[in-house]
DNA sequence: AGCACGCCGACT
DNA sequence: GTCGGCGTGCTC
C-alpha cells in the first residue's frame, strides 16, 4: 500500500503518512494538499514507503499533488533534514520555513511567462534626440531596446521606476510587447575591466585549482579588492556552466552589488533574493534558480536554502556578520548551513570578511580552512587611514564630544571634506534622571531604560516599542529637574549644530530612515556633498563608500570593553574596523579618532596598528583559558512567560534532567537574561557546552526529548545551538 | 500551532 | 438550566 510521508508546518517533530492511489504518481519533493485534523494543508513529500505504523483506519488520503512547480530536489530535502537536526527544529517547520511563502500557500502557483519587449515601428523610427530629455528613465529604456529586445527583469537594472515608465511607452506605441520567450545565453560574456592584485590571483588561483570541497577564509582589509575575487571565481564558475551562491548580511547593500555583479556579466542571469521582494518574485527568481537559469544567486541568510542545480561555489560575504543568525524559529547560521552545502555538494566555499569571526580564524589557524590573505588595499596608492585615540578619561565632555575632537571636525568643515561621527546609540540620551532622588526611567514593561527622544518629545522604550511622553516632573519625588544622562544620536546632531551653524549636518540613524527610501535619498545626498558632517549608528558603518569623507570620529565605544558578552569586544572591534574603513579612499587620506578612557586597551592598540591578527590572537588565548567558543560548543535554552517563578521553574527543571543524564557536557546555573523582562515577559537561560560538537549534539538527542515532556503550559521557550546572543 | 473536548462559574 | 473560562490532548 503506497505511503507518502509528509513534512507540514507544524510544531511536532515527526512527518505525517498518508495514503496515496495507486493511479496517482507522486515523487519526494513534491508539494501535496492534505487533510490535517479538520483543515486542509500544504507539505512537502519526504519520503515514499510501502508501509506505516500507524493502524491502516487512521490513515487519511492525501487531496492532492500540487504539480504547478517542479518538485524540490532530494539535495535540497537532505540539507533540510540536516538542519533540522542539527539546530533541533521540528522537521516540518525546518522544510516549510526554508521555502517562499507561494509554495507555502494552497493556491496553485502560477508564473505567468515573461513577456519580453522590443521596440515598436515607431520606435524603431525615432531619433532618441527628439524624445523629450526630461522622460530619462524612458530614454534609457528605448535605448536598451535598440540593442535587441528585452524581458521586464533585464531591465528593471536600469531604473526602480521601469513598469511604469514602460506602461507609458507601450500606451504611446513606442514599445511593443511580445511572448516569446528571450533566449538565456549561454555564452557569458566578462567584463575584465580590473587587473588583479597579486595577493587578489593568489586567492583566485587557489580556489579555482579546488575541484571538490574546501573551505577558504579570504581575509582581505577594506579596500583590498574582496569583490574582485568573487567576480573572477564566478567567472570560472560561470565559464563551466555552473552557477554561483553569494550570500550577504541583511543590509540594503542587495541592489548596487547586483548592479555591480550585471556590469561584469551583462548576459548572465541574476537573481537577488533580498527582503524587500514581494511574494511573487521571490517565488518567481527561486524557480530561475531551480530552473539553473538564473546563474548567480545573490541574497541574504534565506538564500541558503535556494535549490541550485547546477551549484559550483559559494560566497559568503563578511561571514563574521552576525545577521547570518537567524535569531528566532529555526535558529540557524546561513554560514554553517552554506559549509555544510558545499561540503554535500562537493564545492568550494569561501568565507570573506575583514574581520573574521574568531570561529572562521581558529579553523583556518587549525588548518581546517585555508586562509587566503589580502593585506594590501588594491585601488591606487590609497593608504589606510590613520587611527588615533582621544585619551578623555580626564577631559571634559560636551554633549559627548571632546574639544579635540570638535576640532577636528572644524578643520574638516574648512577644507570642505565630510566627516562621519558614529556612536551606537539612537535616540537624544539613553536615560532621563532626576537630580533630586535619583529616579532613572525605566520601562514599565521591560527591564531596560527608557530612552529620550527629543525631537517628539517622549520616552521610548528600545525593547518592546513601549513609549510615552516625557514627564514635567519625577514620579518618585515630584521634582520639575530632569536631566538627559549620557548620548545618543539626536544629542550629538544638536549639539553639532550649536557648534557648527554653518555645517549642514545629517543623522542617520534607524528613527531617520524608517521611512522608505529614505536611506537611499539620504546616500545620494553624501555622495553629491550636499551633507558636512554625519552622525550615525553602526547603519553607516556598512555600505557604500563616500569619497569626500576624510574623517570618522566615535564617540563612546567603552561600554563593549568590559561588557558581560564575552563576544561584545570582538564585535567592537569588527564595528569600528568597518567604519574606520569608511575614512579616506581614493586620493584623500583618513583619519579615524576614537574618544575613549582606556587608549592603552590591547582592542585600540590593535586598531591603531591596523593589525587583526594580534588582536585575534589576544581574543582567542582569552577565549581558550575562559574555555569559550571557538573552544567550545554551546546550546542555549531560553524561556520566557509572565510569571517569573514558572520560567526558573521550568529552567531548573530542565537543569536536573540534564544533570542526571551524566553526559560529557558542562551545565551552567540558570541565570536571567541580558535583559531580564521585556514586554511583561521575565526571561532567562540556561548555558550547557561541550568540549566537542559530537558530544553536545548526542546530549541533545537525549535532553531535547525530555524538554519536550515538562511541563510549560505558560511559557516559551527555546533552543539555540551555537548562540551568538544571550 | 490550532482546535477540539471537558468540566466548573455567572447569566438570558 | 445554558454560555464560556482555558486546562489537556491530538493531529497521519
Amino acid at each position: 500500500m503506497p505511503i507518502v510521508r509528509i513534512a507540514l508546518d507544524v510544531p511536532l517533530s515527526t512527518l505525517f503518512d498518508y495514503l496515496v492511489g495507486a493511479d496517482i504518481a507522486v515523487e519526494t519533493g513534491q508539494r501535496v494538499l492534505v487533510p490535517f485534523g479538520r483543515k486542509q494543508l500544504v507539505g512537502i513529500v519526504m519520503e515514499l514507503s510501502e508501509d506505516s505504523d500507524l493502524a491502516t483506519d487512521r490513515i487519511k488520503s492525501i487531496v492532492r499533488v500540487l504539480e504547478d512547480v517542479p518538485p524540490l530536489p532530494a539535495e535540497l530535502l537532505t540539507l533540510l533534514r540536516f538542519c533540522s537536526e542539527y539546530y533541533h527544529h521540528p522537521l516540518g517547520m525546518t522544510v516549510m520555513s526554508a521555502l517562499p511563502a507561494r509554495l507555502r500557500a494552497q493556491e496553485v502557483v502560477t508564473i505567468k511567462q515573461e513577456s519580453s519587449y522590443l521596440l515598436s515601428e515607431r520606435g524603431r523610427m525615432l531619433d532618441l534626440e527628439e524624445f523629450p530629455k526630461r522622460r530619462q528613465v524612458q530614454r534609457r529604456i528605448l535605448q536598451a531596446l535598440h540593442e535587441g529586445p528585452a524581458s521586464e527583469t533585464k531591465l528593471r537594472v536600469l531604473s526602480s521606476s521601469v513598469s511604469a515608465n514602460l506602461k507609458v511607452l507601450l500606451e504611446e506605441g513606442w514599445v511593443e510587447c511580445s511572448v516569446v520567450p528571450e533566449l538565456a545565453p549561454e555564452a557569458h560574456v566578462f567584463n575584465d575591466v580590473h587587473v588583479l592584485s597579486e595577493a587578489q590571483q593568489r586567492a583566485v588561483d587557489a580556489v579555482a585549482a579546488a575541484r571538490d570541497y574546501r573551505c577558504f577564509l579570504l581575509h582581505g582589509i577594506t579596500g583590498s579588492g574582496k569583490t574582485e575575487v568573487y567576480v573572477h571565481l564566478m567567472q570560472q564558475v560561470l565559464h563551466r556552466g555552473g552557477q554561483v551562491l553569494l550570500l550577504v548580511p541583511e543590509i540594503n547593500l542587495t541592489p548596487q552589488l547586483e548592479q555591480y555583479f550585471h556590469d561584469r556579466f551583462p548576459d548572465t542571469e541574476l537573481a537577488s533574493l533580498h527582503s524587500g521582494l514581494s511574494d511573487g518574485e521571490r517565488v518567481k527568481k527561486w524557480l530561475r534558480a531551480q530552473s539553473g537559469r538564473a546563474r548567480i544567486v545573490l541574497g541574504t541568510r534565506l538564500a541558503v536554502f535556494t535549490p541550485l542545480p547546477r551549484l559550483g561555489l559559494i560566497l559568503v560575504d563578511e561571514e563574521h556578520d552576525a545577521s547570518f543568525k537567524q535569531q528566532d524559529g529555526l535558529r540557524y547560521s546561513a554560514r554553517d548551513v552554506a559549509i555544510f552545502r558545499a561540503n554535500q555538494r562537493g564545492v568550494p566555499i569561501v568565507l570573506g570578511s575583514a574581520t573574521p569571526s574568531l570561529e572562521s580564524y581558529h579553523n583556518a589557524q587549525s588548518g581546517r580552512y585555508q586562509l587566503l590573505k589580502l593585506a594590501q588595499r588594491a585601488t591606487e596608492q590609497a593608504q589606510l587611514p590613520q587611527v588615533r585615540c582621544l585619551n578623555i578619561a580626564n577631559t571634559p565632555l560636551q554633549d559627548g564630544l571632546s574639544p579635540a575632537m570638535l576640532s577636528a571636525l572644524e578643520l574638516r568643515l574648512q577644507r570642505k571634506e565630510q566627516s562621519l561621527v558614529f556612536i551606537n546609540r539612537r535616540g537624544y540620551a539613553p536615560v532621563l534622571m532626576c537630580t533630586a532622588c535619583g529616579w532613572l526611567s525605566g520601562c514599565t514593561k521591560c527591564a531596560g531604560k527608557l530612552v529620550l527622544h527629543l525631537k517628539d518629545r517622549r520616552l521610548r522604550c528600545h525593547h518592546c516599542g513601549h513609549q510615552e511622553r516625557v514627564p514635567h516632573a519625577c514620579p518618585g519625588c515630584g521634582n520639575t529637574d530632569l536631566q538627559p544622562v549620557g548620548i545618543g544620536t539626536q544629542r550629538v546632531e544638536e549639539a553639532l549644530r550649536t557648534h557648527f551653524p554653518a555645517a549642514r549636518i545629517l543623522r542617520v540613524d534607524r528613527d531617520s530612515t524608517r521611512n522608505k527610501g529614505a536611506w537611499s535619498v539620504m546616500r545620494k545626498q553624501i555622495h553629491d556633498e550636499e551633507v558636512d558632517i554625519l552622525v550615525g549608528t553602526q547603519i553607516l558603518a556598512k555600505g557604500h563608500d563616500f569619497p569626500n569623507l576624510t574623517l570618522v570620529g566615535v564617540l563612546n565605544p567603552d561600554g563593549a570593553l568590559y561588557s558581560a558578552d564575552f563576544r561584545a569586544s570582538e564585535k567592537l572591534f569588527a564595528q569600528l574596523a568597518q567604519v574606520a574603513g569608511r575614512a579616506g579612499r581614493a586620493d584623500k587620506p583618513g583619519e579615524v579618532l576614537v574618544q575613549t578612557a582606556f587608549p592603552d586597551h590591547p582592542l585600540f592598540r590593535a586598531l591603531r596598528a591596523h593589525d587583526f591578527d594580534t588582536w585575534a590572537q589576544i581574543l582567542l588565548a582569552e577565549r581558550q583559558s575562559a574555555d569559550f567558543p571557538p573552544f567550545a560548543y554551546q546550546v542555549l535554552l531560553s524561556a520566557e512567560g509572565r510569571q517569573e517563578q514558572e520560567v526558573y521553574t521550568f529552567l531548573q527543571q530542565a537543569r536536573g534532567q540534564a544533570l542526571q543524564l551524566a553526559m560529557p557536557v558542562d551545565v551552567y546555573s540558570v541565570l536571567p537574561s541580558a535583559l531580564p523582562k521585556r514586554a511583561n515577559h521575565f526571561r532567562a537561560q540556561l548555558l550547557v557546552q561541550s568540549d566537542t560538537r559530537k558530544a553536545l549534539q548526542t546530549f541533545l538527542r537525549v535532553w531535547k526529548p525530555l524538554l519536550d515532556g515538562l511541563p510549560a503550559q505558560k511559557l516559551r521557550w527555546s533552543l539555540d545551538i551555537d548562540p551568538l546572543e544571550f
